[in-house]
DNA sequence: AGCTGTCATAGGCGTTGACTATGATGGTAG
DNA sequence: CTACCATCATAGTCAACGCCTATGACAGCT
């Protein structure tokens, strides 16, 4: 049995004549003739009474033409349904961020994304890098922005940006009277996310493991971090999305010797069939953000 | 797009490996993979997201998913109800009945076509020849007993078994007194049915046309035309299964020198694909009508 | 490094669905 | 009454399709 069978039943039906029913469905007489009598013989049912008058459809066919027309329909409604998702740049978009990066980087990235793929609906998720992974390796998610690599051949990912982190100082902290700060010169003070930001150890990294400090001051969100440091608790590196942040709660910010800093990655499965979503993404980010380490220093001084 | 493909994309999507989904289908991994690729460039998107772990349902896949499975259940349904209609013997057969043989008949068929073919659901139509063979060109009868032959290439009919006419005499008419009338004797107070009964014409011709009567007296059923001639009305002449009928209504029964009577035949359409189930009908009536004629007389004599 | 499990590709083959041409049959008009 | 017209069925042919086996590509594991 076959959708077109059934299309030839309900056409012989409806214009009670094979020769119309025919036209009808662009074939010709004999090859409706031949498939609606396989049909019958399929089913073991004859469904049309065959005179030279006209063809009436029995008593068998007519209680199997609710269910054609059911199943032609549903037919229908797949080729719909195909048709709506076939744009790759279009539908939904899950989009996991690590979240210090989600609350500065979406409002620089949303009024873009939404210009440039309209009918992309980016549907954006906060998570910290290792749950990110997880949902991306289960289909939770259709793509990632990181600021670490990837590992594993089932995911893969591509550098959008280069974003500078920058010494986060109390205003009344000595270094705060220097030009330029060297990353070695905050470890003494140095304060840290909690486990699980990859900002933690990128900036435990940048600055040398000093490990001295203790679990109780450890942030669990950058925000907390910079109102940690500005009433003088210790200090920090930021991310520069988050420059204006950090001044907005009152933290003097330095550029470091050594320019240390991340690379903010779109990550997404090997084998993701909407790939060129993700490519789409990637680039309205990349060029939003385009000369974004070039000009981060002279923005931060500009803005206050 | 396929019935069978839609299997294809279900089992996949169910086993989520496209080597048991090919084995659950009885095809080889090759089929599944490359129907599944073409269902998938027909529709212009992907349906899975492939790796060496596991075969993912894209979102368009999990959106045809449900179509799919109507789609395949209006295939089932179809295949059921044509296996349900596939014995001819079986469901409904709309039998119409001319109004001089429905009641002095089914009493007798009923009960031996529930035991023949107890799947046939006869559903008996009471009406006059003209109307009957209308609705059986209408196709809104399977087939009709009626007391003459028909016309036309496009109903046939088959001969089921003789009924013998009666002289139908008030027990006090001088022909009472006969062993055997002769039709001609009848004509003289002969009463008829109303137009559009065979058995009419057929009384008419076998006592020759008189036509002498007005048309006052024309019953509109055999009933009343029976208790017309016990009241003394007239004569008439009855079908032989309604002698029990006529003798109960007190009328005097006589046999006929020339014998006259009618053919009791089934009619249908020729091209009615059912045609096993008319014959099997015929032939259940006219098992149980066989020599019906001969005993006939016999059964007028015994009755009473 | 080799083995295993998995999906994709290639080549061959039988079936199927389509076409055109023609036959059979019933209705109709000259 | 015959010839024509309309209709469906049948025959023969051909291209396309679905399926198979064999093999390739690739990742994961021992």
């Amino acid at each position: 049995m076959n959708f077109r069978d059934l299309s030839y039943v309900l056409a012989v039906a409806e214009h009670q004549n094979f020769g119309r029913a025919a036209k009808a469905c662009g074939v010709s007489q004999p090859t409706l003739s031949v498939q609606v009598r396989k049909l019958e013989e399929l089913l073991g049912v004859a469904l049309f009474e065959r005179s030279s008058k006209a063809i009436v459809p029995t008593a068998a066919c007519e209680g199997l033409i609710g269910h054609a027309r059911a199943a032609l329909a549903e037919a229908e409604a797949i080729l719909a349904v195909a048709s709506n998702l076939r744009d790759p740049l279009a539908g939904r978009f899950r989009l996991g961020i690590i979240p210090t990066l989600a609350p500065y980087l979406l409002p620089l990235v949303f009024a873009p994304l939404r210009e440039a793929l309209p009918a992309l609906e980016v549907e954006p998720w906060e998570d910290q890098t290792a749950a990110l992974l997880d949902r991306l390796r289960g289909h939770e998610l259709d793509a990632a922005l990181l600021g670490t690599e990837v590992d594993g051949p089932d995911l893969v990912s591509r550098p959008l940006f280069e974003e500078p982190f920058l010494a986060a100082l109390p205003p009344d902290h000595p270094l705060a009277a220097r030009e330029v700060v060297a990353e070695a010169d905050l470890a003494r003070d140095i304060l840290v996310l909690a486990d699980g930001h990859c900002l933690r150890e990128q900036t435990l990294a940048a600055c040398g493991d000093s490990g001295a400090f203790g679990g109780a001051l450890r942030a669990s969100s950058l925000s907390t971090l910079l109102n940690m440091v500005a009433a003088g608790y210790g200090t920090t590196l930021v991310p520069g999305l988050a420059a204006g942040a950090a001044q907005d709660a009152g933290i003097v910010l330095r550029p470091l010797t050594a320019q240390a800093g991340r690379t903010v990655r779109i990550a997404w499965r090997a084998h993701f069939p909407r790939r060129a979503a993700v490519e789409a993404v990637g680039d309205v980010i990349a060029r939003r953000l385009r000369g974004f380490a070039e000009g981060a220093a002279a923005t931060l001084y500009c803005k206050r």
